[in-house]
DNA sequence: GATGAATGAGTCTTCATTCAT
DNA sequence: GATGAATGAAGACTCATTCAT
């Protein structure tokens, strides 16, 4: 488990300078200088630039996963709301805890390969999805209005992100109160009006709930 | 004349490759094997790579800034709403003709050099800003909702990217139809609820006027 | 003869530049910014770079070599102090009039290019045999001490070039002056002790026949 | 000092071929392949071509700095032209040793860079302020004839530099002898005659006493 | 003749990766 | 395992020279 220390030593220091500079421009001595460990040794823990940046990629996708969990419906299962909410919350949480991570994902999420790009495009295509589906889901159930889910979806994931991207250059911590409030606005987006005000309700009283954050 | 043509020329090339690799992995190499010309005659052209994609920038930029009208009250102004529909559809319209510039602008939007990324980022906050300034109004004239008008705007602005890089992936074509999509959700998501029936009659009348592009 | 005006145009700027920048700093692109003609027309009328250079340096030595007379003995020549004398003028006063060309010789004079190098060093070479020649007679007439004097003539050679940068940087003016003290300092450095005074009183007679200058 | 040593190699080879052609003609290429060492190995030693040649600069006129010793007078100290002909043969000695730094220093002098080429006028600046100053010293002290001290200095300081050259060119190694050439005719050049004889035969006297060179 | 756009060989410099110690 | 000197491919940029108009 030496081994592991040592990397993970590694990935906290390129971590911060990726997330600052981008792949590009970070380079293999900054990383090592920071570390305080020689360049052979890099290569003792990773096989390449890349192969480093690519696992911190992985790691934030597999938080990122961690946290965005699939919205259960059911006898027994918290309300709808509440699990988004649920989901918000543990994401921005993540997020604002973790800038570094959050600007690479953010800002330096593209031009590096093939294949990282790719694994992001197919995150986000997959968060999509999701959000996509709930939104079938919640037509089929009379609780989402009609519209081209499609677009909502962007709609929804967009608006997370630029909050998220904006929260994180203001250092702004009040996760309880962004969640809340990307949240009202995502319902309001996309709920059938009559149902509005009960789903609302609900909202606040969720929110209130765990005011205390 | 001509020498604007050469550019022009050049630009064009290069716009693409930017736009499918990003600044950094693209090189001069490939930029003039692809306008074949001359190494030297590049840089007769242009000061260097980074001039050139400063101006690849320049140019998105100033062109949306164009297209984003700052909203105008009063009367015998056109309607708020039709006014937020043209400018979403005028910025559409420029971004999913030319997908390499948002490819460059969304995608590869950061990891240059200070100066560019405060470029990108100055232009956005200033988006960001207009947003909220908006709905600041919109609250003042009792039509928009209590809410953090900072977070609502990231809402706004960040669905609109995210449509658009979707829809540039997708080669959507149907820009009327995208703007509408945007426009309901945004203004279900920020609108006064008793309001909502009759900002959106409006929309739909708008939308139907114009449903043939 | 037109063609020869447009030479010696682009040649008199040529000058200055290369004076100040020396050969290698100097480029194309200023000289025709200079002589105000097109970068096509430089190649109508030089070679390239190093014949313009080339001719420039032909000039110099040209002029210089017109000036340097061979020493004549013999019954109804001018005194040979007198002719020392006169060739020192000469040269001084081309040199101090042609500052760059002076630059050019002494500060810029070598890196060039074999051949380049090899005209300068076979122009310093002769003249240093002349002078060495002229030593070794005037021993044969006893008027000069018994001396190495390959090496008394790199003294003088040497000194001359020292006193002309000098003066050339100081931008002095007053050749006599330097012709004498060049003339004075050489004539003691060689001379046999006991025909000094004599020597020094035709000397002191020829620098006074001609003050005014 | 490994690293110190590959810095020596380096330089050493570099030195030669500076020498040989000459600041700009010489191209890192060579250098490298002379020195058998990688492109980015140089890189690893020397910020780039120009701080190399600055060292190599730096050497020679420290090495010569080191050599011209200020004259010292005042009982106890030997006698002036005692020491003058000590500098002189520690400057022969060093130039005529290390053939390549002569090069460099009298046959591609200039013309590199602003700060370069000031470093090497200042380096000949200071040599002459320091003859020019003796030289006045020696006018006061009755010792040295009335003149331009200024003059005098330049034809000094140029005979030596041309001597050098020549004997750097001719690979004379007869140190002993030129620095008595040399001294003999500067010391005829400047000295007061009716105390040259007496200056001379010590001159002799210590001549004779080092002959073995 | 004159022009100046075009050329491309030549240089410097960087940096991810290797490998002998 | 650890080190860091060495590597060389890759890339940006310059500038003397050419040539079509």
């Amino acid at each position: 488990m030496e081994r592991q220390a040592r990397r993970e030593q590694v990935l906290r220091h390129a971590k911060r300078i990726f997330a600052r500079k981008g792949y590009h421009r970070t380079n293999i001595s900054e990383i090592i200088a920071r570390a305080r460990i020689a360049r052979g040794t890099f290569y003792l823990y990773f096989e390449n630039k890349r192969e480093l940046f690519e696992e911190l990629l992985a790691q934030v996708l597999g938080e990122l996963r961690l946290r965005i969990r699939r919205l259960r419906l059911g006898p027994g299962e918290p309300d709808p709301v509440e699990q988004l909410r649920a989901n918000l919350r543990r994401v921005l949480g993540l997020v604002l805890a973790e800038r570094e991570l959050t600007d690479i994902l953010l800002n330096h999420a593209t031009g590096f390969d093939k294949e990282l790009d790719a694994q992001i495009a197919s995150f986000y295509e997959r968060v999509l999805d999701q959000i996509q589906r709930s939104l079938d889901l919640g037509i089929g159930m009379g609780l989402v209005r009609d519209c081209d889910t499609r677009v909502a979806a962007c709609c929804i994931l967009g608006g997370i992100k630029e909050v998220v991207a904006q929260a994180s250059r203001a250092r702004r911590k009040d996760i309880g109160r962004l969640a809340e409030e990307i949240l009202d606005f995502g319902l309001r987006g996309v709920a059938r009006p009559e149902l509005l005000r009960e789903i609302l309700n609900q909202s606040e009283k969720g929110a209130t709930l765990r005011e205390l954050d």
